[in-house]
DNA sequence: AAACTCCATTTGTCATACAATATGATAATT
DNA sequence: AATTATCATATTGTATGACAAATGGAGTTT
């Protein structure tokens, strides 16, 4: 086990684990503070900070005489990266990358209309400069996720909306987090990209990129949304044929 | 102070505002947790409580010999439902449902058009149960949104999206733990439905919610998509209304 | 049967001590 | 002189023991 974590910390991670992934049910009863002590070899202290980081996630509650209670899914904070993560871990591999880009794809082409509509200036010059760095980056698949995030993140953040730019950011937190863009990477080219689709070909994503700038640009909402689902497709596809890469 | 809650949440909700609100900056120190102990006039332990529920909404970050910072704000879990709250408190009246408003246009309609697709028969018939009882509650305001929050929430859980359901329930618990719906609520008319738009008529309101269902069941996306986005410019408008009444 | 009282159990809070860790200053080494 | 090693110090991290508060249930009374 990784002494990256103080005590605290690794046992919210086991304790959290246990109970996404479902080893613990809703309703059930964890073993009371002292138990736990003696089960982790750990003082109260650090039990009960942890149960702290787990009831703030809403996964646990906990009363007097009545105990701590591993609370309904419906409680849980699923938007905490950690969750997902826990959760994701669960699962057969590429099922985040597989929801994520459905999200994707029913977000980014109305925010793309939006910030088509309502980017300043400045945000326009970021699109762009996030554009640039995104065609030089055609040869390395790393800098190449990286500013592909980055460009997407720009016109998110030029739709003005809180919300919005909340839930990009907890997402783009939880992919750098787990490892689901690290996981199959042959060195051979196939399934070296999964945000934008390098399988169909990079010359056909920088394409799409390049169209969704200038439509933004251009004040073009329509043709942004557009060329933005073009895009969205073609992610997808990369998504499940990587997927059935893996699962060879 | 309300003594609904413990001592340590109730230091959680104040420090959590403060920093939330900016009253405490980015990369500020908070005192050091015996002062904050003669602070609050409460225990050390009291203290290390409340502050990992604020280090687990990602608002600060202790560290040893170094203290307790504030951190960045792109660290912060902006989509747990306290911080959200935190956040709106020091906002114009009406601005998180506008927002809210204006994801729902962009996620809507998309779930709508995925719903009709994948929606399962039991799906389909809770759909329908959601829709029966929203007509059901025209005539009392608190039914109506309770029904309507349903309706929608049963459209978006047909996706069969993980991250869609949680982000849905998120901005659903936010809602109701806000006093959103409940502040500008005179006893006339005007004002009292935000989440469908009584305002601009609930005959108008229940057909299209009645649209909608009619054309998931049929399974027809391109409709359920449309008649989602025109229910959605008819929110937009109420809130539009509800927030240049209550400036006055 | 309903309301009340009391008790046992579990978490909540307090107090104190010491351990671990990161920073900055100082000393040793190249 | 620059770099590395060492050490002192401040702050959070962990441990322990004690008591307070809240809750559910058993038993009692009406």
């Amino acid at each position: 086990m990784a002494l990256r974590f103080n005590l605290r910390e690794q046992i919210v991670q086991e304790i959290g684990r246990e109970i996404v992934q479902g080893r613990l049910r809703p309703g059930e009863n964890l073993p009371q503070e002292y138990l736990l002590c003696q089960q982790y070899q750990v003082s109260r202290t650090v039990i009960r900070e942890a149960l702290k980081g787990l009831s703030t996630r809403g996964l646990v509650k906990a009363r007097p005489r009545v105990g701590t209670q591993v609370c309904a899914r419906k409680d849980w904070q699923m938007l905490d990266p950690d969750v997902l993560i826990w959760y994701f871990e669960g699962k057969p591999q590429g099922e985040f990358l597989r929801h994520l880009t459905e999200i994707r794809a029913m977000i980014e082409p109305a925010a793309a209309e939006l910030a088509a509509q309502r980017a300043t200036p400045e945000e326009i010059a970021r699109i762009e400069k996030c554009f640039r760095q995104l065609e030089k980056s055609i040869a390395s698949p790393k800098q190449w996720i990286e500013a592909d995030i980055e460009f997407h993140v720009s016109i998110l953040n030029a739709c003005h909306n809180i919300l919005l730019q909340s839930l990009v950011n907890t997402l783009r937190k939880t992919l750098l987090k787990s490892r689901a863009l690290s996981v199959p990477l042959p060195e051979s080219g196939a399934g070296q990209n999964l945000t934008s689709g390098i399988e169909l070909g990079i010359d056909r994503s920088v394409y799409h990129h390049q169209q969704i700038f200038s439509a933004i640009r251009d004040r073009d909402g329509a043709a942004a949304c557009r060329h933005m689902q073009a895009l969205l497709r073609d992610v997808a596809a990369a998504v499940e044929t990587l997927i059935s890469l893996s699962e060879r």
